[in-house]
DNA sequence: ACTCACGGGACGCCCCGTTAGT
DNA sequence: ACTAACGGGGCGTCCCGTGAGT
């Protein structure tokens, strides 16, 4: 199938265009003819590949949701030489991706938080935001767990529960960060002071 | 003088209108025509009011930030006998008014969301966002100052750095909760729990 | 009567308001609300004064129409000493109070225009400019029957036509000079070139 | 390919419509909606060839100019056995192509006026009318050079100057036939004293 | 697979004229 | 005499979705 091929990099494509159009804008500036433009094609085209504005944006915050899992699960190690490395510093790692420490998260930022602040008032992209949210807790959560294990972590705290508030710790930094309430520095450094209130290591 | 009305508490009726369709919707559900008929008036008249579309919404901001600055400041004080609250109680108070904890203050939230990221992209909006943070974060710094005072709030704590990072903290929650990843008593919860590591007494 | 003469002069201050406004922007920049705050006063008071825009542009016109008239009737007569000025100096200074040659004139120019082209489309306004023009043309005939009697214009010329055809070159020099095709001073040649074909003295 | 759809005679219909509208109302009766409702179209047709009502009119001014320049540089011939007609006869009829002397030209004098009028205070404007009025002054110059070649036109009148001043008359001599203060025949018998004043042969 | 043509709806803004109320 | 309030209509622009056509 040599069309198919084609037909995803063209929807990528496409999708690229409208986060763009969504970090400067947000999701306010999408339009079907700004985003043909910003991806060099034309109107119909972009309208081929998604029949309506609805699955185009369905479909760019698929992407980047994707992306950005991509990133998390696999973050630079911080001590390579280390086979196990220790929860805190995984964590840190994992949640520093979220931030919009560089130009690409900044962007990444950008558009997650224009997602996830219109889920707010949309429920059926709540819904959807929800599934990304769980494994993105889960995958913190393992590592409070391991830490419990190795006994630098408290046993009383629910993993859960906790890599929940970490994960609303993050967003709500990441808003004001971009908004200029706090530089990026700030923020990394406010998750590193708080994973020192979980992690008694 | 012509037909006497009052200025005042139309332009305020009009803000009503203003906020309802935000929090169902979003900033993107404002349309003049919308406010109007939200407000049971006619176009003309909210035009009377609010020249341009720029002016209401800025002014349906100011109001909703008045009002959550007066919450804010006059909390329901947890303990009314002790004429000098600790520091403690009153932050979580105050905190607490931020989250949507019920309907009015759900209402204030998802407004307070949407102009939060809508100046994640319009600076202009950013810089009005500042001054009301700015306030915020005054309030809750002398509290964290009190406590430092009385004891029960560690020195080497900044609080103007530990309160900028309350208010991030706060506002992540509020949007969790909004979308639905967290249940509004544990976001009271996660508050209280970050206020344990701050509190020492 | 004392009301009276404030009525009046109110009307006036409000017609010069109107001429600011079209001589930058021409007629269809004329809004009541506009002439109301170029003229420093409430809309309503303008209204008050004008219950309609028609009336407003009408009376607008007629005083630029009187006052036009007024200069040309008693133009910087060339040579003062002269009882009997001639015929060709006077209608050359009648002429050229006609064009845009200074400001005030350029302003009184401008507005002229904008009302003689727009009865090119309006029947009732064209009636009312026939009028105006019937008098100068009238003006005009008569120095071109002195000049007859004085033996200075050839007899076969009819001088009702020929001061038809001079008014009318005139409002062309007048355009072009405003549109830039023209400098004034060149129209101000060309009317004296013509009138050497007129006058055989 | 789609639709296959000539594009240029669409336009060309919509700025029949556009003329039309001029002809009686001026510029300001001008509307998108009303263009699209005189050329039986919806709106969004109209602006599917034109984008915005500035081009919209620059192309309807565009072509009222070619058509008329093309008329007037390929004028009946007042006799067309001579091979080399005079240059009066060629001016004569090369400027009565200006005047409204038929329904055609009007149309074309109350269209060309309409803008003309624009032009005294769209200095954009006007400067897109100076290219088609050098080009007609260039035209006219040249027929007064070839009367000077012959000996038909006094050497000491500057061609270019003359012509400049025929133009003013002509656009002058439209203006009050449209208005009324002539009649075209009057305008034409105007034109042909004043080449008798430029011609002395 | 891709394109253009087209209709229709919405939006922010502007403006006029009327009227209720001093 | 003068004002503010108000309704309603219009304008230019933008945008989406459909469908006829290649």
């Amino acid at each position: 199938m040599p069309k198919k091929v084609d037909h995803i990099s063209r929807r990528a494509s496409i999708a690229v265009a409208v986060w763009q159009l969504m970090a400067r804008g947000g999701l306010e500036a999408v339009s079907m003819r700004h985003v043909a433009a910003g991806a060099g094609m034309s109107l119909g085209q972009v309208q081929h590949y998604f029949p309506t504005k609805d699955e185009l944006l369905a479909f760019a915050y698929e992407q980047v949701a994707e992306q950005v899992a991509d990133r998390v699960r696999a973050p630079e190690t911080p001590d390579p030489t280390d086979e196990e490395p220790r929860p805190r510093d995984v964590l840190l790692a994992t949640l520093a991706e979220l931030l919009p420490l560089d130009e690409d998260r900044e962007l990444d930022a950008q558009i997650s938080v224009a997602f996830l602040t219109r889920a707010a008032v949309s429920p059926e992209l709540a819904t959807r935001l929800r599934k990304a949210h769980a494994q993105l807790q889960d995958l913190i959560a393992d590592q409070l767990r391991r830490g419990q294990r190795r006994g630098v972590v408290p046993l009383h705290l629910e993993p859960a529960r906790e890599a929940r508030t970490l994960l609303a710790f993050v967003d709500g930094l990441t808003v004001h960060v971009l908004v200029g309430h706090h530089t990026p520095e700030d923020a990394e450094q406010a998750i590193d002071d708080y994973l020192d209130t979980l992690f008694t290591g």
